[in-house]
DNA sequence: GTCTATACACCGATAGAC
DNA sequence: GTCTATCGGTGTATAGAC
């Protein structure tokens, strides 16, 4: 009926499939799924896409990208590093609790681009942005709890990566709230110890 | 042609949809690709199995029951937890290494049984089991090393399991082995003081 | 029990009217 | 540009001969 702007059909449809794999799974994601839930008509999703897998391409970058800061350190003068990043993790904790369905979608999304070469680097990018996201945390930690990081912040922004992840994955099987606060402490502790007080 | 007890048939395909699923994903794990890898005729396969699902719902049970203690200190007297713990966790990367499609295999059913509510105990009992075979090694180790887990030894395996899981998932997208040696450094320190000596 | 042949649903993608 | 209708292909599952 009315005429949208190609790149704006392109937004509609791609918000629309990440909510489709958020609620059902990639798998579920078909191109029919995806322009039910934008309230397209079929013909419309190849107009806008050569194919679904462009889609797919395109979400997983979209939303990389839109990506924001998710261990925040909450500003608090005169606590230490530990307690700052265990505040920090507890909050991307909480950030999970609040959306699982999307911390959910975005392994799936991983794993979907992890299964082919051509896509591989999108995989790739994504954890880079999430290295990125938690190295900007980790230099902030820092500099509030007047510290100064022993090993390249890089290094440490990996861990703590690793760490967010594998309390993710574990915490959406069992839903333990109270085993993955003790992720949380551990993961604080360990990371604490690779920085030195000023 | 051949005449083959149902019970075997069924194992063959078990055994040949998870060399399917590590080659090429769940997603490609249809039935013609498994009886293809099985060398059996597409027939055969819904003599053995009712659905596509009750086979991967067995997989899945059968793979995590076949499932071996993956993190093991090995032995060495007069060394500290902490030496122990990462020791056993770099043993658990080097399987990751040397079959890096088993465990992206694992992680993928994990996400397919996460998608159902029917199937999501399977999953549960999949990390169950793991932490089962975490509990395991960090008694063992405490023991070699003469130490006494402060908190219960089941919340530190927990602990270990998502710290292993997250080892897992970056270094599968990254392959950064340098990275992976210092997640795993990282988290030795961390589980290691969750213990007193003795 | 095991096969070939096929039913039937659903997929991605396109043709062609408007 | 947007729609309905449809193509060609592939998926799971089954029928029926042997």
């Amino acid at each position: 009926m009315t005429r949208i702007p190609a790149a704006e059909r392109r937004a509609a449809l791609i918000d629309a499939a990440l909510r489709v794999i958020s609620r059902e799974g990639i798998a579920q994601a078909t191109t029919r799924a995806i322009v039910a839930e934008a309230g397209m008509s079929l013909a419309s999703f190849h107009y806008a896409f050569a194919s679904r897998d462009e889609l797919l391409d395109e979400l997983i970058s979209t939303v990389v990208a839109r990506e924001q800061q998710a261990v925040v350190p909450v500003p608090a003068p005169g606590r230490g590093l530990r307690e700052l990043l265990e505040t920090g993790i507890l909050a991307y904790f909480e950030h999970l609790r609040a959306d699982p369905a999307h911390e959910q979608a975005m392994l799936e999304l991983t794993q979907y681009a992890l299964r082919s070469p051509d896509r591989l680097p999108l995989a790739v990018a994504q954890y880079a942005r999430y290295a990125e996201l938690a190295e900007r945390s980790l230099v902030l930690a820092a500099e509030m709890s007047g510290a100064r990081w022993r090993v390249p912040v890089s290094e440490a922004a990996r861990v703590l990566v690793a760490f967010t992840d594998g309390l993710t994955l574990t915490w959406l099987v069992d839903r333990d709230d109270t085993a993955a606060l003790s992720v949380a402490r551990a993961a604080a502790d360990a990371l604490s110890r690779m920085a030195d007080p000023l």
